[in-house]
DNA sequence: GATGAATGAGCGTTCATTCAT
DNA sequence: GATGAATGAACGCTCATTCAT
């Protein structure tokens, strides 16, 4: 205390400016793992390496560290795909297939896939979570998708369909196979393997979209 | 009360007989309001208008009641739709037409419409209960699909594909449908309209999976 | 209710005399078995063949169900004692023998063996139980062995010795041997035999009473 | 409070490094009086002056608590009888007088004396601490006191016996003389003198035990 | 700023006791 | 007399939150 400690106190500053971003980092990973109830800050704590008390210094509660978990997480990977359709040039089942192929690598396939899973399961409980969630996440996701989709039937490319409802349609399979590698999947003897799900669902979807100039053999839609 | 009760048919006797349904519709109430972790016993008792330890005279155990909510609600949801399997004659088109928006109507749209998400939400928290959920509820569910796909496909009526993996993606928009519904939906400005969004689907993924003699307009990503 | 039932009334009756014993029978059982706080009355119940609220119908209480327990159990074994010492004929090492002995053929390897156990845990709890006890069964056993030890000096049988203790440190290794048996028995590598106890029991003992002609090899009180 | 103290050594800190033996002694006085079932970790907290979550920031669940009791209390009192043992020089007969004698000062005169009792009354529905205290406690004393008979035999100053029954008719009326002082002493109009009745069981025990010269006056039982 | 000992409300579960039938 | 459904107080244990240091 009487003494000057140089390196100590350097490594102490940066170690502060640090902290919250380790903090929701150990937080995001049992969060994801445990869910919100089950989680205890005690191990949030022990994983980041601090004390319980500390928490409380940087967030007010358990449910504020919540909120800036989540706040974190998604947005910049719904920025990218932004970026994505902005950028685009070629068909727009290419740049559909870009996306999803793109979202699978970069959130379903990380750590982040299990936060829509947690804001499913917490979004009644914290409605104004949710609320920030489905604007800052959700919305955006399905304009993005919406874009796509609206642009291919502009360019003839896509059959016409009510776009908010193919949105969802197009976005459940790979919500659900995230949920699905959340919860179940331990239990499932068929293992999901997430390509050929993804392969198969575009493949479908392409197929339920593309305009033909046939009939198909057999007439579905009178 | 009006018709003359011969047998000690008192009220007694009566609240007797009813009392595990009573029960059962309590907690069903309060597990999808709530989630399973965070449903307290003693708030399922006094919405039944019991004690809390009268919960025990009918349920070994929290966990037991919660199976017992889904044995005497899902359960025979799947079963019924089962039977609609075997006795159908018909298109399998029209098949997974019915199955679908019967489904809707029995679970989607009424209170165990809420058992799926919480059974996401909680899986990996309480691992017995979502190997009893995924034995009862889910592999049945999907071995019923894909019976179905199965027959399409020996038939020629539908194309071939991995049917594992199909009905996983025929079925996600039906689960997606309903957490949506218990989760986001009250942050929604566009809100769903759950029949429009059916229809989609199935429209969508009938033309995926319908067997065509020409191929579509557009190949399928050189 | 209206027909006669000259058989079924003729068990009935018999049933309504033999409730209490059985219900008796029922209790020792198990309060031996699991202890006074352990024993569950609804076990109790079960094992008589009658519902738990018929059990209130003869006692007031759990407590008096076990005092009821305990009055029946060990007296009329003090009693056949008491007339084994008046009718005796012959060294008293004999009849010690033939008490000692005798108690572990008719108490120690028998069900009642379990009563002073529960005694000896309840007593503090239970001081109304306790004194009963004492004065029922401990005293009277006491006096009975006291009479032994006093005719046993008097004839200069026995070395001279303080009774009250003596008969104390007689009985000791017998209550000892029950005590162990209904408790740490379980985990003993070393099973006692009980017939090699006793004997050997008996034989230190009566070694130390006996009047000796000549000194022992070494000399214990100067 | 008078002496200065350097390093934060605040009221704070005594208090933190006081607590386990303020809880052990607490847990320790209500053990004893009522048993372990019987006592309620609230009352233990209370009596410590702490509130009940407290308790488990020391000790993992309310057995393990026990077991400290034991480990902080009778281990180590079996521990100095085996230093006792080992540094032992003399007669065999004082070895063992020293034993008793101290093992009355240490155990069984103090609080600790209720511990037997304890276990005697609740070995069998709490297993796992019968098995821990009868391989912490019981077999290490007699292991203790069977090495003493065993050297008394090998060097001729005890008679040749089994050593392992032996070892309990010992000790079975110092432990009978505790069980005694925790239950029915209270109700004894002739109050157990402990020093004279231990010195009696001495006499008696070693009177039985000594190797003799010259048979007793009267033989064993023709 | 950081700590971690301490709290206390609350949970799932049990069971002696009651009482309408 | 006999039943067994119902009660409710209590227990062991947990954990988000606080605060003296």
């Amino acid at each position: 205390m009487t003494t000057p400690q140089p390196r100590q106190e350097g490594r102490w500053t940066r170690r502060k400016n640090a902290r919250p971003a380790e903090l929701l980092a150990a937080a995001l990973d049992l969060f994801v793992d445990r869910g919100f109830a089950a989680t205890r800050l005690d191990d949030v704590a022990r994983r980041a390496g601090v004390s319980k008390g500390t928490l409380y210094l940087y967030f007010e509660s358990k449910e504020e560290l919540f909120k800036a978990v989540i706040r974190g997480g998604l947005v910049p990977a719904i920025e990218r795909g932004e970026r994505m359709v902005e950028g685009h040039t070629g068909s727009l089942a290419e740049l559909l297939e870009k996306i999803i192929l793109g979202w699978w690598q970069e959130v379903g396939n990380s750590q982040l896939g299990g936060i829509p899973k947690l804001m499913f399961a917490e979004a009644k409980n914290f409605p104004e979570l949710a609320r920030f969630y489905y604007q800052e996440v959700i919305s955006r996701g399905y304009r993005l998708l919406g874009r796509v989709l609206d642009e291919g039937q502009r360019r003839g490319e896509f059959a016409l369909v009510e776009t908010d409802h193919a949105t969802r349609i197009v976005l459940a399979p790979l919500v659900f196979l995230l949920l699905w590698r959340h919860s179940f999947d331990v239990c499932d003897s068929r293992r999901i393997d997430p390509e050929t799900y993804l392969r198969l669902h575009m493949s479908l979807i392409l197929d339920g979209l593309r305009v033909r100039t046939m009939v198909p053999a057999a007439a579905h839609v009178g």
